[in-house]
DNA sequence: GCCCATAGGTATACAGTGTAGACGTATACA
DNA sequence: TGTATACGTCTACACTGTATACCTATGGGC
């Protein structure tokens, strides 16, 4: 059966929560299996397949178990895509080392293409012409993925954190827009709440572009 | 003087060019610049450090000279950000190794902080309020970058292929929203046009911000 | 009972990685 | 002349992914 797979995937996850995916190597993840290395090989490919199924693994819980078709789906378009953001900012942020695999392994697993049609389904609803649900679903995919990315590895958070000592504006008017807004570069920028509004946004873009 | 260090990055920019990012070792560098791999560590103070470098580089070059307080701007705030966004994809598609780079190393370099001002002085003609001046920053660098990140990385054109035969439903009728776009999904999606048209829709969508 | 194919695991080995540490040498300045 | 500093080399270490070869136990057909 599958299920040595299954253990590996697991193991691997694990390390990747405790250590990073730097410390996902083959031999870190055989010995928690307890087992050599070169076994592994026989369940999963190699590193990169194991890497694949690794965010695969992740993505199949980001939806709840397929009864989309016993019930009907209870909440508005926006606010079933908005849940669908959310998840998958909350799974960035318990797993931040899935962030760059999910920008360059294409999402063709079932569970990955599963997510995709909820998407499209609700941009349907929304009243998106037929034409532009894939392009408005890259967009909104793309900015969910890169938030949380961007939050998870620091692009965000340590931004010029009051640059050239204490004073707003820098040496001889090097940036004169940061002179201006340095009150509010100052906060820390409550992430959470910028996602929401972000997404605000983003959804209303999408009411406008159905709206055409 | 810097020259040596300014060899060493060149040198690892030919090779992220040619090879990939993975084919940047530091004896690959430290070959091509006809010295031994630990001469390197006396100009750069190690690899990550190096790649952080070349991604400076990279941005360096991303905005004309600073004149911007001799002359007058000449475009208006929109055609200055569609400009920007532009220069980032094009510079990410002629240098697909610097996509992950781009999101994990936050704008710190002085080149980074220059673009920055230039996206805050932008939004604050287009009338955007203050305090909503960075999070609207960050809202249209993580698309920009995000966009062109999935675009190098194979996330949007890889994406779901026609899958399981010709037929535009799946088994047993997996994938409704999927079937219902078929005719859509069937291009190859000409990426530079969905560039241009985002952009018009988050542009779009940060006046809408502007006049609230 | 016998035989053998197959699945799963092990051992060894290879080429490659980043970099710590010790050592050398040449130039510039006191 | 002496010495400090910048720059480079050499060696070595602890890793990485994985190709290849070999071993072992289990199950099915005869």
């Amino acid at each position: 059966m599958g299920g040595r797979r299954e253990e590996i995937l697991e193991a691997a996850l694990a390390i990747a929560d405790e250590r990073g995916l730097d410390g996902v190597s083959m031999r870190a993840v055989a010995e928690r299996v307890g087992v050599t290395p070169m076994a592994l090989y026989r369940h999963v490919g190699g590193k990169a397949e194991l890497l694949d199924a690794m965010v695969g693994h992740l993505l199949s819980a980001l939806l709840p178990p397929d009864r989309s078709r016993d019930r009907q789906e209870p909440q508005r378009w926006d606010e079933r895509l908005a849940a669908l953001a959310r998840a998958v900012r909350a799974m960035v942020r318990r797993h931040p080392w899935a962030a760059p695999l999910l920008f360059s392994r294409p999402a063709v697993t079932p569970d990955a293409v599963r997510a995709v049609d909820v998407i499209y389904d609700a941009l349907i609803e929304a009243g998106v012409p037929d034409r532009e649900v894939p392009r408005l679903e890259r967009l909104l995919s793309t900015f969910v993925i890169g938030f949380a990315a961007s939050e998870v590895s620091g692009r965000f958070t340590s931004g010029d954190p009051d640059p050239r000592g204490h004073r707003g504006s820098h040496p001889e008017g090097g940036f004169p827009a940061h002179a201006r807004l340095t009150p509010w570069l100052r906060l820390p920028a409550d992430l959470a709440t910028e996602f929401e509004a972000d997404l605000d946004d983003v959804l209303r873009l999408i009411e406008a572009a159905a709206g055409r």
